[in-house]
DNA sequence: CCATATTTGTGCATTTATACACAAGAGGCG
DNA sequence: CGCCTCTTGTGTATAAATGCACAAATATGG
């Protein structure tokens, strides 16, 4: 692997860059300095030259970041310049969420199959359109639609079933809601989405705060 | 502040390890070695000792910890021997999958007011309860119920003046679900929950892993 | 065409985080 | 009671991430 000594927190950054810059490519904003961006990213200047370097020379000394440019490469470097084909896994309160929000598709990335189990689900359609189907089914599907990620929604307690499911139909990738850690061999992708880390988080920086 | 000096990574594993000791607490586990706790967190086991070491020796040297009183330890450590009062902002489809979500109570997490600025919605009532004020009246429903922790579910480009008003109206820690950097003044504590950047996080994995 | 004002790209120091490896302590067993 | 086994707690090494500070490069303006 060529870029394998990227730290993956540039790689998060990264992210977060794109996601300003996408709006300021669509407010017009031609050209942008480091200064600013990290202003608005919360991030050390110095840090966002650092994270870009990695991956080449894309500004002009004296001048800045052409905008559409820089989103441009950035995309490219993240793998972005294509769309990845997602399962959903649980369509229950948050997978209707994660179905119903629109950001996924206009930032590459599009639910082609989504699964559960309750029989008063199973063979329906889900509002954005596609027809829930059985696990039993998941390999099949997943290989038929050529599913790249899978999203895990179900209970904590299905979670490293459906992601033991979704390794052996060949995804590589999981982005894991249930809020265990899910065991996987080597040369899997995970991420976790934790609200529940983050809200502890805060909780022990306000009881800091006080004493 | 006494504790000032622990890693903020410390803090999120001890919010993992927390996890999955209360699952060993209800199925009856009394006690667990750093090894067996550090290999189904993923974690380096003498990380684990070593983040419990900021706070006090909690184990038994050859036989391990004991599962309550560690459960116990922790949540006190991470300030979550009480019920921290959130308002939501924003009853979208996000929102209402926060406010169905069952786990935020039992650990502690509780949803005493929410906010929206849709007519058809405010002044209605939730499945859970809970009527929907207008954002109008922000200040004075989070003075009055005591909130400690707004949760942000509006769409990006409301979630700066929502914070906004959160801060105006004295809220000291925030979890925002919009994708973007929200810009708060020094003694704020806010976590965010992007997906897109975990999912940009796989992408690159993937895109990585091929070539 | 030179002087000046900017802002990038980067070497280096510093801080933060992770992991190894082992001494110290606890329990069990003959 | 002494020996053996186990697992913690931690000193120390290593690695990773961050941030400062400045030289190199570009634009601008007289
Ligand atoms: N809702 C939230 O706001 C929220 C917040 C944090 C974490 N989570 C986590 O996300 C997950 C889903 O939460 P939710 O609120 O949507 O729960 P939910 O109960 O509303 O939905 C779960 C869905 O998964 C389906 N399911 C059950 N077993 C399955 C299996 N083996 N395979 C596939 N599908 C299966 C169920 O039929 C249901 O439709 C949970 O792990 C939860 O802890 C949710
Ligand atoms: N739905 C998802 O799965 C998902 C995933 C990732 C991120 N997000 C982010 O979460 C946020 C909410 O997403 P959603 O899908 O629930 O959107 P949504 O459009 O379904 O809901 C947004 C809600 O916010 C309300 N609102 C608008 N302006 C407001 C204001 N100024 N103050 C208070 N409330 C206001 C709207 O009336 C609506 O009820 C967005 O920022 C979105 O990018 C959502």
């Amino acid at each position: 692997m060529k870029f394998s000594k990227i730290p993956t927190a540039t790689i998060t950054r990264l992210s977060i860059y794109s996601r300003y810059l996408e709006s300021l490519s669509q407010e017009g904003v031609k050209i942008i300095a480091s200064d600013k961006l990290a202003q608005k990213c919360g991030i050390n200047p110095a840090q966002i030259r650092k994270d870009l370097a990695y991956f080449g020379e894309f500004g002009i000394r004296g001048v800045g970041y052409f905008v559409k440019e820089l989103l441009f490469e950035i995309k490219r470097i993240l793998g972005l310049n294509k769309t990845w084909k997602m399962a959903l896994l649980g369509i229950g309160n948050l997978g209707s969420a994660l179905l119903a929000h629109q950001n996924f598709i206009r930032q590459g990335y599009e639910f082609v199959a989504v699964f559960d189990v309750d029989p008063a689900k199973v063979a329906r359609r889900v509002p954005s359109g596609q027809i829930i189907h059985h696990m039993d089914d998941l390999e099949k599907v997943v290989r038929e639609k050529g599913v790249e990620i899978g999203v895990i929604a179900t209970p904590a307690a299905k979670a490293q079933m459906a992601a033991l499911r979704l390794i052996a139909s060949g995804v590589k990738a999981i982005l894991n809601f249930a809020p265990i850690q899910l065991q996987v061999p080597e040369g899997m992708a995970v991420e976790n989405v934790d609200f529940t880390v983050k809200l502890d988080n805060l909780a022990y920086n306000l009881t800091m705060g006080e004493g």
